[in-house]
DNA sequence: CGCCAGGTTGTCG
DNA sequence: CGACAACATGGC
């Protein structure tokens, strides 16, 4: 499966630009993964994205989503750089973002997960959860677990995943979708408080997960949630505004300024002599 | 070894 | 309301 003309997308700077977890990359800079219950591996080629595991059907009914091609990233670059200048740079530092369609559930459980935790030990979790309890698929490729599936387990057997005390969390949000008491798909559509206040009935799900869900799950791109990475780029970078600044599409804008930042920690680090003369070593390097 | 990580909860003032 | 420790684990 071959698809021309893609503009604006860039594969490692969307599957692994901290939004999603499961995405491995291979020798020749492919991607190889899981979403949706299919295999898949991606390749670009230029403007080409190349799909292998996939036929007409599922590009069009997952995989054209789930990329987000239909959504015109240019003309919403060109508005948000306008905003500010150290937006236009983040922009432009990794064009090719875009803001996935994850599954819900997936995206709900896998940011749970990201609570006080780093990238590289959430991947970890997020791995071993599917290895533990999705469906195999080919090699060591696994399913997500359904919520269901999840729901059915107490937190002492999540111990092999070493989730810690994300555990209970994990099984609170996994019976409140299967069992219905929260409908994802309802969340969707919902006024953007209600949806929060709906995602945060779950224990451990505060304003920043659930927002993470709305945006990487539920596609809600005017969410924009505040880690710390994010905290500290607004008060550094961008002092004089605020989140709802940035408008409908303000997710895309927050991903490109959390990308940019966790890329720049220099950024946010107090001018020490040492940095002050690592910098001054590097000028004169050039 | 100590600090920190895409936070949230519970408690105390 | 706001501040703040505790939480489990391991990356760096």
């Amino acid at each position: 499966m071959i698809i021309e003309n893609i503009k604006d997308f860039d594969l490692a700077q969307t599957l692994d630009c901290g939004q999603a977890f499961r995405w491995r990359e291979l020798e020749d800079g492919s991607f190889k993964g899981v979403a949706f219950g299919r295999l898949v591996t991606f390749q670009k080629d230029d403007e080409k994205i190349i799909i292998s595991g996939c036929g007409e059907t599922d590009f069009e009914k997952i995989w054209r989503n789930y990329l987000d091609l239909d959504l015109d990233y240019s003309s919403i670059k060109s508005d948000l750089s306008k905003l500010h200048p150290t937006l236009a740079d983040a922009a432009r530092f990794a064009p090719g973002i875009r803001i996935l369609n994850q599954e819900p559930w997936e995206a709900l459980c896998s940011f749970i997960i990201s609570q006080n935790n780093n990238i590289p030990r959430i991947k970890g979790i997020v791995e071993r959860l599917c290895q533990s309890f999705g469906d195999p698929i080919e090699g060591d490729f696994c399913t997500f677990p359904s919520a269901e599936r999840i729901a059915a387990l107490s937190p002492e057997d999540l111990s092999p995943i070493r989730a810690g005390f994300r555990a209970r969390y994990i099984i609170d949000g996994a019976r409140k979708v299967a069992n219905g008491e929260i409908d994802l798909e309802k969340v969707r559509f919902m006024e953007i408080e209600d949806a929060r206040k709906e995602l945060m009935k779950i224990t451990g799900v505060g304003i920043k997960v659930a927002d993470c869900t709305l945006l990487y799950g539920l596609h809600r791109l005017d969410c924009f949630p505040l880690d710390v990475w994010m905290k500290r780029a607004m008060a550094t970078l961008f002092p004089e505004m605020k989140p709802s600044d940035f408008g409908k599409y303000g997710g895309i804008a927050q991903q490109y300024i959390f990308h940019y930042s966790r890329m720049h920690p220099e950024l946010f680090q107090p001018a020490t002599a040492g940095n002050a003369r690592r910098k001054f070593a590097h000028r004169l390097l050039e």
